[in-house]
DNA sequence: AAAGTGACTGACA
DNA sequence: GTGTCAGCCACTT
């Protein structure tokens, strides 16, 4: 099935923002979704649904859920490698799998 | 057409 | 601080 044209407009909007988000930042689905105009569920499932080839590059690991929960723990092997990247950046992780410090951390995309 | 499904959130206990 | 839950709505059977 090809994606629908909403999907591939807020995936290229969601991309551009991420490449926006610095190192050692991070942001929440919530953000993205308001400033691309759609609902957190649909940023999930933009990222979710993307290849491994197509994340080559693309800073996925700096998108969190709201207060900074690894929401990507869900989905067996993607959390421990999305807490592995976000250390290589400085960003701390909890062992409850929450952003350590993460009002200081979070950036506002947009 | 109808029911199932979330890489989510905010509220509440 | 932590854990549940109902609402959410586009997408998938």
């Amino acid at each position: 099935m090809p994606p629908t044209r909403l999907f591939l407009r807020v995936k290229a909007d969601v991309l551009a923002l991420l490449h926006d988000i610095p190192a050692g930042r991070v942001t929440t689905y919530g953000a993205i979704a308001e400033s691309v105009g759609v609902r957190p569920r649909y940023v999930a499932r933009v990222l979710a649904t993307m290849s491994d080839g197509e994340a080559e590059g693309v800073p996925w690991h700096r998108v969190v859920g709201a207060g900074g929960v690894i929401s990507t723990m869900q989905v067996p092997g993607v959390g421990e490698r999305q807490i592995a990247l976000l250390h290589r950046e400085g960003v701390r992780v909890s062992e409850r799998n929450r952003i350590v410090e993460f009002a200081t951390v979070f950036f506002t995309p947009g």
